[in-house]
DNA sequence: CGACTATTTGATAGGACTCAACCTCCGTGG
DNA sequence: CCACGGAGGTTGAGTCCTATCAAATAGTCG
């Protein structure tokens, strides 16, 4: 059940068969979510890790008058996060955007993934290394880049890793994500989402209709967003690991 | 020397004598750093963990058109990351912002460190989640909240981040950063940076003056940026733990 | 005291917001 | 099969927050 997982985890390291039959086998509650649902509330105690298998997820902060702000995007194989051994309550929700199947890791269930597997607890850090980078790049988007660059990244961002786990076709991509959501992401109001992404259609940057993204010229596209993928880590393991460097220690 | 990072791990774990003796007594090279100096730069190799040991510093990153977004600021007891065992290059640069002294530990010292002591790995992770908490407040302030709002909310994070070292005297603090820094971390103008503090003086709800910054109203300014610390984590040991919720493993 | 660097002030412009209405697409149900 | 209703998308008008540019003032350090 956990394929795009391990799809995932083999940008980061190499992962045997014992370490992918484990992952496949671990414990987890298979779930479907509806569209637009909470999968987890903040200050909710944690029960388990929380891995996406197909469909779109956010995390995002509310503030008390109601403002939301969506910190990021869960994406198939992406896991909320894999410490949990340390974290008692969350303190922030996850919620669906799209229908979406996700799978539930029991606490002990990943301890023992961990403890045994030293590889899989390897490609954890490493995710939440990725998530870090991933808020360092938004948090230069909303300090730094304007709305027409800011949505040229997330839809490069969205592109590359949706690329990396084979959900893009024909350069384009499912997107089940509405304007005012896209809002709640870069920090600005519906409205001026709609219009910035008129203005993208207008340049041929994309095509968007019918929940469906097409990525018309990423080369511009990224250009204009000033987008490096680099900080994705999606090259593949050999890309990934130090080169001219020995190391042995975990 | 490693005096203010054991501070700061007693927020989370409780460490023994011969734990804190190690993290005295780490192989570190200690070193006197410049105000507005890079201390590691973006792409550069990593060779150790960096850990600040008085002083303020930040990381930030740099667009290639010169627009810089500050990404998180550093105080005593901060480090860069513990994670270097697995990363090769930085995708950020840090600097610092006033005179600062560092320890660098080579990579061996840390993982010398981790292998031995299971309780300053737990800590390690726990500064990690920290981290990746303040810098998802960071989004919420960029993405969503005022100009007036966001000054507020800096403030009462560097404020209680501050007090847990000791370095709050009479509600007031050393306070290097310059109107340009705060306008590159906000992202906002300098020009506004100075506006919007002269409201804030005018309300009285702050003093800032010769590299100090008083606070004269907590509650107010905290009412104001919708602050809540429980994210910093800093209640000592006992209230970060869970409660009612036995755990034994790692 | 001079040369910077940082802060402050004023004037003007513009990007993004709000409000409000209207349109479009779909799924539901009569 | 078409009317209805709602969610999401689009448009227009007016406003406000914040940026820019420019210049003056205050601080700081050798």
């Amino acid at each position: 059940m956990a394929l795009p997982l391990i799809r995932k985890f083999e940008n980061y390291v190499q992962l045997s068969d014992i370490e992918k039959r484990s992952l496949m086998q671990a414990e987890a509650h298979i779930q479907d979510v509806e569209a637009r649902c909470d999968i987890i509330r903040e200050r909710q105690e944690i029960e388990g890790a929380t891995l996406v298998l197909e469909g779109f997820a956010c995390r995002y902060r509310l503030l008390p008058d109601g403002r939301r702000q969506i910190l990021g995007y869960m994406l198939p194989g992406d896991m909320c996060d894999p410490r949990i051994f340390l974290l008692d309550r969350m303190d922030h929700s996850i919620a669906t955007i799209s229908r979406t199947k996700i799978a539930i890791w029991p606490r002990k269930s990943v301890l023992g993934l961990t403890s045994l597997h030293p590889r899989i607890t390897r490609a954890f850090w490493w995710c939440t290394l990725v998530d870090e980078g991933i808020a360092r790049e938004w948090l230069v988007s909303l300090g730094q880049r304007t709305a027409l660059e800011r949505l040229a990244h997330l839809i490069c961002e969205l592109y590359h890793r949706l690329k990396a786990i084979d959900l893009v076709t024909a350069n384009g991509f499912d997107f089940p994500v509405t304007q005012a959501e896209l809002g709640d992401t870069l920090g600005l109001s519906a409205v001026h989402v709609n219009r910035t992404l008129q203005d993208m259609r207008r340049e041929r940057l994309v095509r968007l209709a019918g929940r469906r993204l097409t990525v018309l010229n990423l080369e511009a596209l990224s250009t204009i967003a000033m987008f490096n993928p680099d900080y994705l880590r999606l090259g593949r393991t050999r890309a990934a690991r130090p080169v001219g460097r020995r190391e042995k220690a975990e």
